[in-house]
DNA sequence: CTATTAATGCAACATAGTTGCGTTTATAAA
DNA sequence: TTTATAAACGCAACTATGTTGCATTAATAG
């Protein structure tokens, strides 16, 4: 992957954002910096490369953050919670909390998406 | 709530169905019955009624499910996890997987969105 | 410095969901 | 049974979100 301006940008926007944000959050922030179009594509880009990760938080919004922790094991997964707080708005990793449950026979399970909302400590 | 064709449709469809429908799915299956919008008002009146409960799948598409066991409880909650296959795309509600987890403290949980993807039973 | 091709911008499109407003119709009361 | 009322509906228009094709730009290897 190339190191363009527009990568540069966007990966330290994430990586040093609090909370997760969504394309048009990034969008916004960068204030014309490149294309809406080429923010879609360089987000995907980073996740692919395992530098950012993605999911959804309740109301289906596409949400990226940044990894702290996963770079450090053999087996990148993002299957701890995230937290919606419902209201400042504010999305973040719960990265020590991960699930556990009991499912049927038959179920291969690839993916987790655990999203909580509620609200936060600083809401509360 | 007024007993309307397109209520007693939708109810209908959503209740029967073996797995959980979008609004489009909705729309589609009805064929032409009623308008678009009034697909998602009847949905979301549906949903405030408790009928039935809705979350999001693992790409951010709404969904919508009947409700089996909540009704005979004190209290709904639709905290169960649903399962989106990636081979048939069916997402289908696992109404006895509860994921059990430690929250830091500070944190005030509403609501439990737990989908999991993966390969169904179905499809392995 | 040059060639290659990844990355970008633009325009156009697709899908999902919302809102305002005039009309229809389920339901309760006369 | 008829009538009044407001819930429910249809339509049109709009916003937001995400995608695609293609010509242009620019990062990087040689």
């Amino acid at each position: 992957m190339r190191n363009t301006v527009a990568k540069q940008e966007i990966e330290q926007l994430i990586t040093t954002s609090e909370v997760a944000l969504s394309p048009s959050e990034v969008e916004t922030q960068l204030d014309g910096l490149c294309n809406r179009v080429t923010v879609y594509r360089v987000l995907e880009r980073l996740e692919k490369e395992g530098i950012i990760h993605k999911f959804t938080n309740v109301n289906g919004v596409l949400k990226y953050a940044s990894c702290h922790n996963c770079s450090t094991q053999n087996k990148h997964h993002h299957n701890h919670a995230h937290f919606n707080c419902v209201k400042c708005g504010d999305v973040t990793c719960l990265e020590n909390v991960e699930p556990s449950f009991n499912l049927p026979k038959g179920y291969k399970v690839a993916e987790v998406n655990f999203t909580l909302s509620g609200v936060c400590p600083k809401c509360k």
